[in-house]
RNA sequence: GGAGAGGUGGCCGAGUGGCUUAAGGCGCACCCCUGCUAAGGGUGAAUAGGAGAAAUCUUAUCGAGGGUUCGAAUCCCUCCCUCUCCGCCA
């Protein structure tokens, strides 16, 4: 959410802001709802300020032992009046918050311009994609002819499409990749690992921005409580702050966390409808560090870094892309976008995506820590990013390692983690 | 699922209808004192709004939402959450 005294001070500086990010800011209503709420407040206040009054008045009154009639006979009229005029004052105050709920955050002046993908700015290309003597297979492809593979047939007959099974070496590959990457992030970065509910309330897919706009991305549960399928670790692992104040001594808070990520990809059912890129069902290490707001930004360098340092101790090529505006998630402030190299797809498709919150998601819910330096709570500045996503990160090592017999190499790194196997067949 | 006890500021905790402007303690910040340390003394400090040039004044907030009342942290109703015991259970 966006400081509303910001909105009230510099709308049209705000709205221009979000204009790169394809949204229209409603400055005149905006402007009309304050100015009616600003009266009406005014109002009820003094009206309950003379309630109060008399009220003490009366509890005086009474100690004393004087006769209390006459004041009492004059509360009447105050009553009605104030209730009507705090119903309307209630009602503004929830138009107005549901509105700025629905407001994304505004992106930070180093976002380049742009409406879509096209104007993202590529910032580095890691690594040198294999030359192959062969004709490439894709994941899928090389997936179903393993003996230990991949099979998306009994996933569909078990749930339906965008399932998938993983069996013997593959499912042990998959394994190891998560704790490769734990391991790295906790040992060598400095992250406190975590492990979290994979189902979620309202409050919490509020609080990092799910809600309310993105209801048709998430899976809900019919059970007697409304709860939902976390749509990325980012969700419960950053709540563990909201409706908290953090001592200066805790900052940086860094969690790292391994889960299942569940999304609807409603209105995605064109794209990527074979193989292991788009599920419903993946899992992913999600980087997340609670930060002070001088140091968010280059807080996003490094997350972004520690995710880079996967790919490179994987041997895979990758590009670092700045999104533009457009590009940008509803959330967030700026983000830049890993993309690893598919050989049958001939470019790089995304794995990781790291971004600044600044305050948006700490005014959502209320996460603050107490400021030395000016005395008061402040909101804290959030910061995540995958590292990596472990089904595309599966995908990549199947087609960039890949045999020309259709056999699967073991990353270096990983070989630990599989009983020193060398290749998947 | 059954029975009971609870939810108060950053934390602990008092508070059964009106001097509560939420006591007291801990922790925090600053200051004083003590040659260092420990201890002691003082001051400040919740959050979100509104009016005002400012000093300041004022409204709301005691898990959430309703209700009773001139007046609710306090009484009533509904819901949420936590803890204890019992049952069931990986």
């Amino acid at each position: 959410m966006l400081d509303p005294k910001w909105i009230r001070n510099e709308p049209d500086a705000i709205a221009a802001k979000l204009k790169a990010k394809k949204f229209d800011l409603d400055t005149a209503l905006l402007a009309q709802i304050d100015s009616e709420r600003k009266a009406l407040q005014h109002a009820t206040e003094t009206l309950q300020n003379e309630r109060n009054q008399r009220s003490k008045a009366i509890g005086k009154a009474k100690a004393a032992g004087e006769d209390i009639g006459e004041i009492l006979s004059s509360m009447d009229s105050i009553k009605g009046d104030l209730e009507n005029k705090k119903e309307a004052l209630g009602k503004l105050q929830v138009q107005f918050n549901d509105y700025l709920m629905g407001v994304p955050n505004v992106p930070d002046d180093s976002v380049p311009e742009g409406l879509d993908e096209s104007a993202n700015k590529e910032i580095l290309k890691w690594g040198t994609p294999n030359t192959f003597d062969f004709d490439v297979k894709d994941h899928g492809e090389l997936g179903e002819q393993l003996n230990q593979g991949l099979n998306f047939a009994d996933a569909a007959k078990l749930t339906g499409s965008r399932f998938v099974v993983m069996r013997g070496n593959t499912a042990t590959l998959h394994r190891a990749l998560i704790q490769f990457m734990l391991n790295t992030h906790v040992g060598e970065h400095g992250y406190t690992e975590l492990n979290v509910p994979y189902m979620v309330n309202k409050e919490s897919l509020q609080g990092t921005g799910q809600l309310p706009k993105f209801e048709e991305d998430l899976f809900k549960l019919h059970g007697d409580q409304e709860y939902y399928l976390i749509p990325t670790a980012e969700v419960p692992v950053t709540n563990l702050v909201r409706d908290k104040i953090i001592e200066k001594s805790e900052l940086p808070i860094k969690f790292a966390s391994h889960t299942p990520c569940f999304r609807s990809e409603a209105g995605s059912y064109g794209k990527d409808t074979k193989g292991m890129i788009r599920q419903h069902q993946f899992e992913k290490v999600e980087l997340v560090q609670i930060v002070k707001p001088a140091n968010s930004f280059n807080v996003l360098e490094e997350l972004t870094g520690h995710a880079e340092e996967i790919l490179q101790q994987l041997e895979l090529p990758y590009r670092k892309v700045l999104l533009c505006g457009g590009d940008l998630g509803f959330a967030s402030a700026k983000t830049y976008d890993l993309e690893v190299w598919l050989p049958s797809q001939d470019c790089y498709r995304e794995i990781s995506s790291c971004s600044v919150f600044t305050d948006f998601q700490a005014r959502r819910m209320q996460a603050r820590w107490r400021n030395p330096d000016s005395g008061n709570t402040e909101f804290v500045h959030t910061v995540n990013g995958s590292g990596l996503a472990v089904g595309r990160t599966l995908v990549a090592i199947f087609e960039n390692y890949q045999q020309a017999d259709g056999r699967i190499k073991i990353p270096t790194v990983l070989k630990p983690y599989m009983n020193g196997l060398e290749y998947i067949e």
